[in-house]
DNA sequence: TTTT
DNA sequence: TTTT
């Protein structure tokens, strides 16, 4: 078991790629989750986490969240390795998106009306994303 | 184990009650939270929830929360029996609230800034600074 | 968004159906959730939700599942109403898992090693449930 | 909002220390999450997480967790930066552990019958009994 | 650098 | 008996 949720907002719109081997979508950006609200009145703290979606999800993204956008991501935690110019080893944590929702109404994106965002999961995974982001009245 | 997660609306102002025993502020309010979207375009439905919160939480709640406002409740699901007029027992679920958000930022109710709810806990628990990882020792 | 983490056992073995539309395979059970540990060494006391499981995983938990057996059940609170034979109304909220986990070692069931078990889904869903159960090696 | 779920196994006995200011207990460990089970029979993965826990937790941790024991933790994930020797930043995600659950029977370490873990908290908590709901006022 |  |  495995599973994370958070809410926060992009720091940066996301970044659609596509993986050279099956040409899977992957969109990544950056969640910026407030902290618990500190009560003797300090600076507002938040933790920034690497968030990674795939395929329906990526495009889902990369479609329509954007900077500064307040969602609320389902997921799982993942480690990855990467190997920097000097041969060392790096470990990242990251969030691996599951389902997205958008956490506020978005009017002042003029998007209309709020509503929960697609279900969605990774490539590797058993299952497949559904398509009803194609719905979307947007 | 025993977590929930729910994010919608409220359907009505939270109540605020005592306990007769110790006095202890109790609220409570009804949580509308939408189905996944329907793919065939059918009615949009949602689910109804009772929601209890106790203490600095309920107070909390009475405070800030109104009807309408989208609002994250994180906290636990609870069996409780009553028995009506006719001596008949029921078996209500309720989710006991742990941890309170604003889902949403609350300008048309004239609060500024949308920032993170306060965190909340049982009866026996107060508010408590969150600034500890500063002090790791490693 | 709408999601529930519980471990616990079951109350008795599930029961499988299938509806008289599609003749989709629908298994129900019991889980009994420890209450968190009462400090001064009260009796134990646990909830009582009900599960309910779609598909693939509907055949899983009736092949797998057995009375006393300890499970993680991930999925969504879900309210349904139900008339009794005075054609009054009831209320229900039941679990609608989407996940299923093994939460011990089955030796004791001659079940060989714990392994995660498969991820499932609802019918009323836009994913369908990964068949990984299928290759589970008992 | 930040909620992780982690059910998995210490990779090693917990270690304790103490924070130089206030001489608060932390311990930390980490722990093996499998990755679902991967469909091609491919060779079973796992992530490593490391897990932070605070005060009561800490002792508890300490106390009762042990290398190769399975748990469940349930947290918040935070970022924190440290630097090397070479006075390079480095990033780290961990789980501040907010509860702590065993996720199997003991036997095999001599402590009789499984029991719910202790609920834990932050470091200005404590224990705190759960008999609340005994007292609704409605 | 990892657990069963 | 329900919210936007």
């Amino acid at each position: 078991m495995n599973k994370v949720i958070l809410m926060g907002r992009l720091t940066r719109d996301p970044e659609l790629r596509y993986t050279t081997v099956n040409n899977t979508p992957v969109a990544s950006f950056t969640l910026a989750v407030d902290r618990r609200f500190a009560r003797q009145g300090e600076e507002k703290q938040a933790d920034f986490f690497p968030i990674v979606a795939w395929d329906k999800s990526a495009e889902f993204c990369s479609k329509y969240f954007t900077k500064g956008l307040k969602v609320v991501v389902i997921g799982r935690l993942q480690t990855r390795t990467w190997d920097d110019n000097e041969g060392k080893k790096h470990y990242v944590t990251e969030v691996v998106a599951e389902e997205l929702h958008f956490a506020e109404s978005k009017k002042s994106q003029g998007m209309g009306e709020m509503r929960p965002a697609a279900e969605i999961a990774g490539p590797a995974d058993g299952f497949y994303p559904v398509d009803d982001d194609d719905e979307l009245p947007f």
